[in-house]
Parts: structure tokens; C-alpha cells; sequence
DNA sequence: TAAACAATTAAATAATTGTTTAATTGTTAT
DNA sequence: ATAACAATTAAACAATTATTTAATTGTTTA
């Protein structure tokens, strides 16, 4: 498992990328969304990151997981490609959304 | 198997998308494309038909298959759930082109 | 340093998905 | 009707992915 498209392809992973959309959490703060034991969470946690979905922050005992932005617009390349639309006002509007925040 | 994000997971089926994206085909002409065995590619386009990514149209002893536009909507919008953006411009874009061919 | 905690990795098992071979359906042409 | 073709469905098998239990790593606190 490494693509990006499998990543996304999972129900629960979905929500995690929709909850992690919100606010960064812990795993043990994830778990309370989820039936989960622990590493089945991990596991899915470590698809999402090897898919650059997500973004690991150690901090103590604790691990915050947030949504990476970034990769997005690889998605929206594919859709280009399979409509021929050409999507870049929406890329523009999600790269400047990124510039905002690095300046944030 | 039913789901769209599932339909999409698969590297062969979303190649099957672009191709199809450029023109209608026969699983013969598709299979051109692929080392598929008859079958397999028919259960992925089976697949792809039940996400809704493409459509099936009968002549004779063909089926033409071929992109279904409508679905990608159903992703962008998971797309602004996740961000929080509002991608309407997209939206538009796109209904307007269906619009569009529908008149053609 | 030892105990407790957060989270992970490893290894085994369960469940899902993809591919093959064989058999079937429907269509056209002879 | 029958032969040939396009494509599918069914059933068995292969491969991948997800989940569990058990063991491990690193961090904090008593």
C-alpha cells in the first residue's frame, strides 16, 4: 500500500482525513471516533502518511496527526485528465490558500 | 465492491477512465490497452458501472462503454468537506459543460 | 530506576479484491 | 438452424489488504 488513490479508497480513512480536517489529534483522541485497537488505528495512520495525506508531530508521548494539504492537487490533476477540464482556478485557489498559511 | 472510491483505487481501472474519457469503447478495443483476459476486464468495467464512473450503451453484439461525468462531483465534494473550501466555481464548471453536451 | 503510558512494529489470521478457466447469454451472418 | 463472435457470469484460486494479539520503543512521572 503506498498510492494515494489506495489511501483514500477506505471508508474509515476518509473520516480520519475529514476529522483530522478539523483539528490535529492524537491517535488515542482519533480512537474515540472509531472501533479501533490501537495499531489496526496505527496502521491506518501509517497508509495515510506514506500517502502524504497527513503529517506526523511527536511531542512528548504524544503524536499529533494533521491533514497535509498538499496532496490534494494531485487528485485534482487526474480529474483534469479525465475530463480535459482544465481545473486551474481550483488549483490556484487551494496553492494560495497554502501561501496564506506558511505566512500565517 | 460498489463503492466510488473504490471504483478508483485500482491503477488499471483508473487508466480505463482516461481512455475512455477520449473516446467510447468496446471491452475489445479496451483490451488492446491491457493484458487483461476477457473477463477481468469485464469485471472491472462491471466495477466502474456500478460507481457510476461509466456507462454502457448496447449495439448490436458491442457494448460501447464510456465516461459517465456526472460522479465526479460526488468526490470534489468530499474534497470540500475535507479542506472546508468551497468549490462551487468548480461545480459550476462542470454542470455547465453537462449542460452543455445534453444540448449537443 | 521502576512503573505507567502513548503509540508503534511484528507476526499470524481474517477478510476482501483481483484473476483465471470454464460455462453461458445474446447477436449476427451463413 | 448452426456456426462464429462479443461479452458476460460463475466458480475456483491467487494476491492483497485489514485486523488482531503479542511484543517492543520511547517518554514521562513517581
Amino acid at each position: 500500500m503506498e498510492s494515494l488513490w489506495k489511501a483514500m479508497a477506505d471508508d474509515s480513512r476518509r473520516e480520519i482525513l475529514l476529522l483530522l480536517g478539523k483539528k490535529k489529534m492524537t491517535p488515542s483522541e482519533l480512537a474515540g471516533h472509531f472501533q479501533f485497537t490501537p495499531p489496526a488505528l496505527s496502521s491506518h495512520l501509517r497508509i495515510l502518511r506514506n500517502a502524504d495525506l497527513i503529517t506526523e508531530q511527536r511531542l512528548g508521548k504524544n503524536r499529533y496527526y494533521s491533514l497535509d494539504e498538499r496532496k490534494s492537487l494531485e487528485m485534482i490533476d487526474f480529474f483534469e485528465k479525465m475530463w480535459g477540464y482544465k481545473m486551474n482556478s481550483l488549483k490556484e485557489f487551494i496553492e494560495n490558500k497554502e501561501r496564506k498559511k506558511k505566512h500565517e
